[in-house]
DNA sequence: ATATAGATCTCGTCA
DNA sequence: TGACGAGGTCTATAT
């Protein structure tokens, strides 16, 4: 395909006015300025214009961008007298400026792309704190859930309850392998607890749940004087297999 | 364009084998199945698979892509008896799997793309704390710098120093906000300090430094004994301007 | 491979 | 709008 100038310039602004996804592939040099500041020399890409005008700015390989902007982005084409093509990009709200220079461009398209679907997801870390409220025999015998996702002044914590003495049960769950911050993080709801209630550090016990733990994550826990518990996260629906049978369980 | 089943099998599996780029708009069915499950129902994306078998689905707004699949991941389109077509891909060693049933193609390209290029990048983390590093009169007078991003087993500390009273200085710094997770993980660093220099609480100095600090963040700084210091990221390379001036500044 | 932390993180949610 | 935390985070770096 061969495609000069002018006839992609019009391609771009044509599309972008009508909002559709365009996706081109160029050879280009990249600019970025705005909470940061960024330069790609010379090399291939795949540039991304959405219909909300986010950018992304895509290298052959990987699975980040390796520049974008974020939606509300204005795109203009420019070319310059001696022959040059520029994209210009500017969010003057976020203060944020991206520029290429392309050097050629390999193909463009761009479709009037519709869909109102959100995506369902299973197997997040709150399903695990739901799990462990619904099933407090995976934290203890005798654990008693109070509340899960308590958003309050005291932070989000995932699962709040009592022992089987009564004392204040604080879990945090990880739905990998729990490292420092973990730690830290549940540290942090436990002298929160401690504060508004006015109760001291022997009052209350802090739980970390998750499959595994870190020998670093494990030394600051017990320093602490928390606990670990090993619990896997809850079961994803079953692997459907190759005739599709289960598709319909979603 | 039109395209049948047979012609978009064909021009897939071509391209994956030579390692193009190649990128589709298509409506279409997402399941994915791996560290966790999801399910996106029928509407318009932007498919993209990258050289490195990257796989990438976009819808038409927002910048992170809803599924996509790490690099290495194997590829194949499967066409069922009843007409339908799926692209479906897997990453044995990672156990994960993204399925899609295309109901339409809007259009497909793909290229071969060669980018050798790394990214530059100013105004990073890295950046602020070399520039305290550099001049430790914006942490306060007499402050004198003794490592710069120590990633031993005190952990990694962005700047550690000395007051002018001769007390040792730990400084974390955040490009931006300064929220409670800066707060505990100064916190962290301070301890392990203490701990492997025994060296008592007083005896240790924890700054943060960033351009600003929320109330809760503050408090919890305070409550610690610790202090927050204005600190605004290094100035970036100046803007070029729209003469490209400064562009060679790169 | 694991561990650790930054990121122009992005995204959702709630006060 | 800001604050807070999750993320199939991703990516780079060090051990």
């Amino acid at each position: 395909m061969t495609m000069d100038h002018h006839e992609f310039k019009d391609k771009i602004l044509t599309a972008a006015a009508k909002n559709q996804v365009i996706v081109f592939s160029c050879n280009c040099i990249v600019w970025y300025s705005g909470k940061a500041e960024s330069y790609l020399g010379p090399g291939d890409r795949l540039v991304v214009i959405k219909a909300d005008k986010t950018i992304l700015v895509h290298q052959p390989s990987g699975a980040a961008p390796i520049n974008y902007m974020k939606a509300g982005t204005t795109v203009n084409v420019n070319l310059s007298d001696e022959g040059e093509m520029f994209l210009n990009c500017s969010n003057i709200p976020l203060k944020d400026y991206l520029d290429m220079k392309i050097n050629h461009v390999h193909f463009l398209e761009s479709y009037g792309l519709e869909d109102g679907q959100s995506i369902q997801i299973a197997g997040t870390e709150d399903d695990m704190s739901q799990m462990l409220y619904e099933n407090p025999h995976l934290i203890e015998e005798g654990f008693k859930p109070v509340s899960r996702e308590e958003q309050t002044k005291y932070g989000y914590i995932d699962v709040m309850g009592t022992d089987n003495e009564g004392k204040l049960v604080i879990v945090e769950c990880k739905k990998y392998n729990a490292d420092l911050s973990a730690v830290t993080q549940l540290r942090r709801y436990v002298e929160k607890i401690m504060a508004s209630k006015g109760l001291k550090r022997d009052a209350v016990r802090g739980i970390l749940a998750s499959p595994k733990i870190g020998a670093n994550a494990q030394q600051m826990l017990e320093d602490w004087g928390f606990e670990f518990v090993s619990v896997r996260p809850p079961k994803y629906l079953e692997r459907y297999d190759k005739n599709q049978k289960s598709l319909a369980d979603f």
